[in-house]
This record gives structure tokens, sequence and C-alpha cells, in this order.
DNA sequence: GTACTAATACGTACCGGTCAGTAACATTGT
DNA sequence: ACAATGTTACTGACCGGTACGTATTAGTAC
């Protein structure tokens, strides 16, 4: 047995990997404005200089930390209950049927990308890119689905389910059983209406 | 002439009005916890004690703010474009439809109050306090409108044309152009869906 | 009107704390 | 040896908030 075999096993989770997870976990919870470098790597159980070695700026960090939630992003949207869809429809739906019951929930605090550009409105702030980059892409994606399900009109059928879920990210931590609830009833009237012959 | 009939004519202008009018275009533009208070009293042409003469603290100010914001959301949302409206789907559809094209805008800032909601997660905080209160009248209102509507499920069509406003305040403040261009057709769709017997 | 008083409205200067970020050096494991 | 991390201590800027002195004004007595 050599050493080489436990090394994947037991992870030595670098520093950096554990600021990463540090700030992810903080700069969610509470809004990266609201967290400071030092409660970062108190929680990481690492140090300042360790922060700075792997990171040029909390501005950095910042956007590392989008990167990884837009990663993640991705697994959960396209796979939404770890399943994958065929068909455009089921796939969007399934989407909406997992996130309204979160987004009903306690804790809940939306999507990072969308909290990160309501926090940094100015345009080259480095974590907003990464926000801004992120939320073209799902726009294209969900116009995409939206063609998928041969809608008349798929670009404002895109637009429109785009709306929706933002609209249950930014509502859902607003309150417990908010709007959010009917954000399912509300993506298949929108689908049908667009997809009917008119 | 005495001078109390120029009094009126004449504002003065105490310093808390200037604070409140400074407080209100610095907080929406780059956010509440993006703006100190010094930047506050310069705007304002005061200094930093009148601010507390007047306002507790930093939190009680940024609550005053969104008391201002709230009462002037009103004004614009039962009088969208300066006109009254006695059918409720051309009142919300008068309502998207001018606060479409001003989402899709080159400075927007979308909502004040749920930009507060999302800077400030925890509960207690006396903004927060206010935009919960806020939202929580604003479903109201749209359940009764979409009552008001005839819609079969009065309760989902509101909470669904929340949930895109509330779509387009966010993505309004992401990209310009942005898929708030489609939040009247969608309304439409929404409600003539809701509307049709079914 | 004038003179004194009292309250109101405001400014100057400062406080302690926290912020992001760094320099210099010690320690560890491979 | 060397690469990664910890330790300690520090910086300068900025933060929200305040103690205290000063000007302006209103009211009142004469």
């Amino acid at each position: 047995m050599t050493k080489k075999a436990q090394k994947p096993v037991e992870a030595p989770l670098r520093a950096a990997d554990r600021i990463r997870a540090s700030a992810s976990e903080l700069f969610y919870r509470e809004g990266i404005r609201a967290v400071g470098v030092d409660e970062v790597v108190e929680r990481a159980g690492v140090t300042k200089p360790s922060l700075y070695r792997s990171f040029a700026s909390k501005d950095d960090l910042a956007a590392a930390y989008l990167r990884d939630y837009d990663l993640s992003f991705w697994d959960s949207f396209e796979r939404p209950g770890g399943k994958t869809y065929g068909n455009a429809r089921d796939h969007v739906l399934a989407y909406i049927g997992q996130l309204s019951p979160r987004a009903v929930a306690k804790g809940y605090r939306g999507c990072g990308l969308s909290n990160a550009a309501v926090e940094y409105p100015s345009r080259d702030n480095p974590a907003r890119q990464v926000a801004e980059a992120h939320k073209k892409v799902f726009r294209k994606r969900l116009r995409e689905l939206a063609a998928g399900m041969g809608a008349r009109q798929p670009n404002v059928l895109g637009d429109a389910l785009l709306l929706l879920i933002e609209g249950v990210y930014v509502t859902g931590q607003q309150s417990e059983d908010g709007p959010a609830q009917s954000a399912l009833a509300a993506a298949k009237l929108l689908i049908d209406a667009s997809v009917k012959a008119g």
C-alpha cells in the first residue's frame, strides 16, 4: 500500500479550497459586503495571508465564489432532481418544481449571482461581471428550451420563464410562503398559452 | 408684505429633508451598504450631527428611505402613467407597460425595497422590515386585482404577476435590453390564460 | 423699537472600532 | 531543498457615532 493511493481518499484540503468553501457559505448566506475577510478565514480555519496568497483581493475571492456558484447552478439546472430530460417542457417544469418548495422554505437566500448584481451595481466590479455573464447564458438557454417546446415566440416564452424564475429567487428571500409557491402553476400557464395554436 | 407670507413660498429646506433626499438618491443608486453616512451628509450639504439629530442610526435612516420609497411606489403603481384605471387588467398592464421600458434602459436599479431585502437578510433589520411589510401589501393588492380580472384562480394569477414584476426589477439591473422587454407580452399571456374558461 | 432669554438648528473636531491588505519570519511535511 | 502554511504585528483608510461649542431665531418684558 503506497501513500499515493491514500491521497485521493483522505483529502488534504488545501487552504485555498477551505477558503473557497467558507467564502461560498458566508457570502451566500449573509451577502458579500456583509462579510469581512477575517470572518472568512476564521471559519475556514486558516489565516489571512493564506487568503491573499490564493486571491488577489476580496473582490477576486467574490468572483471565484460566483464562478463556483455558476458551476453548481448548471449542475442543478441541467439535471433537476438528479434526472435528465429529453423534453424541454418537462425539463423546465422539473427545475421550477424543485426550486419552488425550496424558495418558500425558511432560510432561502435566492440566487447568489442575482444577489451579487444587486450588491454591486458598478459594471466594472469583477463579481458583477461573473453574474452578468452567467445571466446572459441563462437567458440564451431558456430561449433555446422555449424553442424546443415549440413556442410561437420562443424568445418571449424564454424571457417570460426567466422573469418568473428570477421572481422566485428574489421573492423567496423576502418572506416564507411567498408567491414562489405559485411558480409551477404560472409556468404551466405560460408555456401552454405560448405553445397552443393562436 | 409680512415675513410670514414669504415663508411657505421660499422653502428653507431643513437639514433633515436634505438628508432624506440625499440618502434616497445614494441608497437607491449605489445600495445602502455601499454608501457611508459621510457621503450622505456631504451630498446633502450638511454635517453628520444633523443626521443623528433626526435619525437614530444609519439603519433608521435606511428605513426612512424605504418608507419614502414605499409612498412614491404606490403613487406610481396606482396611477401608472398618471392615469387612473377602473379595469383591473388595463391597470396592471399599464403599470407593466411603463415599467418595462424603464427596466431595459441604462442606469436602471430595480426596486429599492427588493434590493434592501437582498442587502439585509437578517429579519430584525429595520430596513428589511419595511421591505417585507411592503411586499406583503403588494402581493395582496395584486391578488385583489387578479380577482378583479375574473381569474379562475386569482391567487395564482396575482402571484404570477408578482413574480413577473419582481423578475423585471431584478433582471432590469443585470443588463440592458434584458428579458424585461418581454414582460408586457408575458403578462398578457398569463392574464388571458387565467381568465379564459377552462 | 430694544434688550435679554431660551430654545432651536447647526458645525468643528474627535472617538473607538473595523475594514482590506501586507511585511517579516517561523513551522511543517515531502 | 522547497513549497505551502501558520504566526504576529502592523498599516492607513474608512466606518458609524458623539461630546461639545456656536450661530440663528423666537418669544417676552420694558
